[in-house]
DNA sequence: GTCTATACGAAGATAGAC
DNA sequence: GTCTATCTTCGTATAGAC
């Protein structure tokens, strides 16, 4: 891999476990094994860096949510993907909590001028439970369903950071399949979308 | 006031609107109108203002849940006071995200000793709701019901402050009213606790 | 209790040698 | 492309005068 990418990687890796404003170019470069000196070649300004951070996770989660777009599965079993994704990531989010969730906050409180890129990230996963939802049959609350999901996700995401606990985000995990389950089914009432 | 409780609720202000680590010292003198060298009068480390910020955190919490204790109404109706926070604090969980869980994520992201304090602020609701479900008859599930709520309230802010969506939080604030009611007529089954 | 002055290090950023 | 050296600003922290 090209010192370019391995840049564009440690940064994406040290935002995530310690935070963006926290993370210096000298730990970016240290993990690299480059020099500071070096590190201007390739990014001139801190907003670069997360340009291009931002840039790399959008385009991990098309890629993603694509594949599962191409395995072939029901709308309903691409759906559980996107819920299995607090199991499989659960060490990490126990750890860091979610990504997209704490790098929004983490700008949103910078007011910085990214914040509008980051939240696209949050828009990806909005648009595509959306249509996996339409394909279901719930054309007329897609939307609501998607981001009550994504809401579920965050806060299955905060809780689990703050306590430590894998056999709750089990049990919400749980939860929110017997949630899709009820909704792709026909209920609730039409009143009770989410 | 007097000069010290002055700095604490400046601090309080910024590490929530900015974030802990973000926030400097100037930043907090400048607030409360102090020369940066005084500050060090009444706090000799970052830490040491940290850890007054939570214990003011908590204290006006406890308050708060003992006025809704005080207030005579029902446990249901208290559980409402508590989602009816995501309405009242809209504008700042719009802007900032919620102070309790965003706090805790920074400080885990640091890995900063104070921690576990930050976390003792969920704890505080998380029995407090407990405590409401088990007066409604829900002992056996009174922890995973409160989890649940607590976990939406997480979710709705996160969302919310990424979309900055005033429609999203008041159909996920009913949603969750739905939801109280459901679980405190005594359904749904004990199997879906949540 | 409040101030100014100052030490020290870290961080963003640049210049220029190799 | 990679390095060292350097500049500047900022943040934490201390000393000491008033």
């Amino acid at each position: 891999m090209d010192t370019r990418n391995q840049i564009v990687d440690a940064a994406d890796r040290l935002f995530y476990e310690r935070g963006y404003d926290v993370t210096s170019f000298a730990d970016i470069a240290g993990c690299v094994g480059l020099s500071r000196g070096n590190f201007y070649y390739y990014f001139k300004t801190k907003d670069e860096i997360l340009n291009a951070v931002i840039a790399l996770r959008i385009a991990n989660t098309q890629r993603m949510l694509e594949a599962w777009e191409a395995e072939g599965g029901t709308p309903a079993e691409r759906i559980r993907s996107f819920i299995n994704i607090l199991i499989v990531n659960r060490t990490k989010i126990m750890a860091y909590g979610c990504p997209v969730g704490s790098l929004c906050n983490e700008l949103a409180k910078l007011d910085h001028v990214a914040k509008t890129d980051a939240v696209a990230l949050f828009t990806l996963f909005r648009e595509w439970l959306a249509r996996q939802f339409c394909a279901l049959g719930r054309e007329t609350d897609a939307d609501a369903l998607s981001l009550h999901l994504l809401m579920r996700s965050q806060g299955v995401s905060a809780l689990a950071t703050a306590f430590r606990d894998e056999t709750f985000i089990r049990r919400e995990v749980d939860a929110m399949q017997t949630w899709l389950d009820a909704h792709i089914s026909g209920r609730p009432l039409a009143n009770q979308s989410v």
